[in-house]
RNA sequence: GUGAGUGUAGCUCAGUUGGAUAGAGCACUGGGUUGUGGCCCCAGUGGGCGAGGGUUCGAGUCCCUUCACUCACCCCA
């Protein structure tokens, strides 16, 4: 029998670990909700149409990067990629626009996307996503991302670095990548192999390559915010306005490119140079063409997703996240065992961490395993003190100890744990 | 999809120019204290060296294939 083992990409998350994860997610809710988002959830398959035409045929996740597969009806399904496109999708189906015409709506699980797995990127991710639908005011895009810095700083997270750029609308951008690709192509020669290709399928690529002679024909190109149209100016101009009013300072990237053919005008990132090369914690922007492309309706929106494992491998270790017990029951003897499960019987009732060792061992393993598990106390249960009607309780901290009758022992023990 | 690195007990690793029953620390179990933890001491359980093939009298050590993991590229959270 070969051992079955977790698929590539794909990872447990362990009890050392989870808790770290559950302080993300309460934080994120709690500041969401503060912010007037509602939380939604959505199906984790989707059409694969919706994520074609939403986020774009000729991107990577479309081209390479979905897990798209035939049910048994033979529709073509795929898990999601991402969540702002079922998002939409649901605001749309829903018809929320007729509750309110601004929705803001958050979204916390799993994505799938099938790509060689490295550090914070793996096959199966989680993310947090806030979307704001149907405005376009450049105040919404300022208070979003005052609301994800906000979130992150509540998450203890420093040392991070916002950056802001602004990739025009339908109109301009296509201006400025003919200049951009004019400017390039008379370089093309000092161009890597990879950014040669880039310069026919998306030469705003070609911006943020890592190559040093690329870096070096860069130099002197053509910035998309020189090129962006009036209005597109002005809602950027009154972005940065707004972001500072938040007293929230950025970084202007004009380099910065999305990769996801929806993005339109502000798009921001938040960068840690603690992660490894992956070093995105969260990305986000405006979409004004994404509704368009899966519906019809002309509506625009705004949001971010964070990556929950890039995030929580910035957490510090440790903390005290981990869940000990408040009692430990180590019982000698059948009759004493039999008193010792119900006594912890009752305490789980109220909502107590109490254990107790189930196999009858002897005292020294059941006090190591006590000790080992970091439980407060212990509540001794001999056979000779049962017989008594009393019991031991020892702080394991202080390792004083007493003796306790075993009338009212319930209440005793509450009385203890909770009592300091 | 491409490239590089790694793959020996649950974990971290050591295994000399290929050589005799594969090691250490930690962890685990038991004992030293016939009913008491964390330190210490003693003992024990546990892998046949990712898998398959080859070379050889003999391979954890050499060669080939394959798989997995890690990091990086592409791209993204």
């Amino acid at each position: 029998m070969t051992e079955i083992k977790a698929i590539r990409g794909f990872n447990d998350i362990l009890p050392g670990e989870i808790g770290k994860w559950q302080f993300v997610e309460n934080t994120a809710r709690e500041v969401f909700e503060g912010f007037g988002f509602s939380e939604i959830r959505i199906p984790i398959l989707e059409r694969t149409e919706l994520f074609a035409r939403g986020i774009g045929e000729a991107t990577d996740i479309v081209e390479k990067e979905m897990y798209t597969f035939t049910d048994r009806s033979g529709n073509s399904l795929t898990l999601r990629p991402e969540a702002t496109a079922s998002m939409a999708r649901a605001y749309l189906e829903h018809q929320l626009h007729s509750f309110d015409p601004v929705a803001k709506l958050y979204c916390i699980g799993p994505m799938f996307r099938y790509e060689r797995p490295q550090k914070g990127r793996y096959r199966q991710f989680y993310q947090i996503d806030a979307e704001v639908f149907g405005v376009d005011n450049p105040m919404v895009d300022a208070e979003v991302i005052h609301m994800l810095i906000h979130f992150l700083r509540r998450v203890g997270l420093e040392r991070l670095e916002l950056q802001i750029n602004s990739l025009g609308c339908r109109e301009c951008r296509p201006r400025y990548r003919e200049e951009l690709k004019g400017f390039l192509t008379k370089r093309s020669f000092r161009l890597c192999e990879d950014c040669q290709r880039r310069l026919e399928t998306n030469p705003l690529r070609i911006l943020d390559c890592k190559v040093e002679s690329c870096q070096e024909a860069i130099a002197g190109a053509p910035k998309v915010t020189d090129y962006i149209c009036e209005q597109c100016r002005k809602h950027f101009d009154r972005v940065k306005e707004y972001l500072a009013m938040a007293g929230l300072s950025f970084i202007l990237n004009p380099r910065m490119v999305r990769g996801l053919d929806y993005y339109t005008r502000t798009a921001f990132e938040v960068i840690s140079y603690q992660l490894g090369s992956q070093n995105a914690v969260t990305g986000g922007g405006r979409y004004d063409n994404l509704f368009q492309e899966i519906g019809g309706l002309d509506i625009p929106g705004i949001g971010f997703a964070v990556g929950m494992e890039r995030l929580v491998s910035l957490l510090p270790a440790g903390k005290g996240f981990v869940q000990n017990p408040s009692l430990f029951v180590a019982a000698l003897g059948d009759e004493a065992l039999k008193e010792a499960y119900r006594i912890v019987s009752q305490l789980h009732l109220e909502g107590i961490r109490a254990e107790l060792d189930y196999e009858g061992k002897s005292l020294k393993s059941q006090m190591r395993r006590a000790d080992k598990l970091k439980a407060r106390y212990v509540l001794i249960f001999g056979e000779e003190e049962f017989k008594r009607g009393r019991a031991v309780l020892r702080n394991m901290e202080t390792k004083s100890q007493e003796e306790i009758p075993l009338q009212g022992v319930l209440n005793t023990l509450k009385k203890r744990i909770i009592g300091d």
